[in-house]
DNA sequence: AAAGATTGAGAGATCAATCTTG
DNA sequence: CAAGATTGATCTCTCAATCTTT
């Protein structure tokens, strides 16, 4: 029940977040990782272990970011085989406009309907839950 | 932080599953959904809208269980156009093995960092929610 | 014409193989 | 040879168009 629930919820707003900005919610979440990032920057390979299961997929995601000038590729001077990703000026904004559609969505979906003990016992659990999770979880190729 | 904790605990399910029964998860919840059905059979419009966006979608889903065993198509005599996915035998039992791989892994990474009160909580809170989520989802296409 | 299912084309993601730099 | 990123092949799912039955 807990996920198919949220199952249901993550495509809502989902589906609001592409109809209202034009956004996949990948971008967003591509958005959110970088602007938690040092000067708003990541490694290719950093990224993609933050929001895929492939380096490969985020080659193509960051492709057509950058295509819609959200993000840009710069060749590292240190190590000239790695690639940083970096949040461009409209990507902020982008992210800023995303942001606001998505609050007001689990605002209306979630927090409206739990109390707020509710809340924080949930927080605890569920920081329990994701450190079990993510462990067990293999970098790239699952054994 | 609910919604990447669920993501990540129902990625890790999937894995388990793929894993050890060689079976996609969406197979479980067609299997699953077919066993709560009367007689076991669904129309695949029906399935599809439990399941699935698309009806398309399930065609070629079906397609590939079929091919596996696990459930077959049947005309219905009523009305030709109607077809019914029906669960073989060989489909119940994959069910309840992949359900015992299913429910230990609920067991492991959420039901067992949770206390009672918690779970009650979290039951009232999350109907509530998912009315909410399942209410404003249209049918097939979103508007 | 409408309901039910399928087919074809295209978007996104993964795996394995490849290219480049160290 | 190893690390980092990309490319090619393939899988799953969606949308729009089509085929069949009512």
């Amino acid at each position: 029940m807990v996920l198919e629930t949220t199952y249901t919820v993550m495509d809502r707003l989902g589906d609001e977040l592409q109809r209202e900005q034009g956004m996949p919610i990948r971008w967003y979440d591509v958005l959110l990782h970088l602007e938690e990032a040092p000067d708003a920057r990541l490694r290719m390979t950093d990224l993609a272990a933050q929001i895929l299961h492939s380096k490969s997929g985020l080659t193509r995601l960051v492709d057509t970011m950058e295509d819609a000038g959200l993000v840009r590729r710069e060749r590292l001077t240190s190590d000239r085989r790695g690639i940083d990703v970096v949040m461009t000026a409209a990507g902020l904004e982008a992210l800023h406009a995303a942001r606001r559609i998505h609050r007001r969505g689990i605002q209306q979906y979630f927090a409206r309907h739990l109390r707020d003990e509710d809340v924080k016992a949930l927080a605890r659990a569920l920081e329990q839950v994701h450190r079990e999770a993510r462990t067990l979880r293999a970098p790239e190729g699952r054994s």
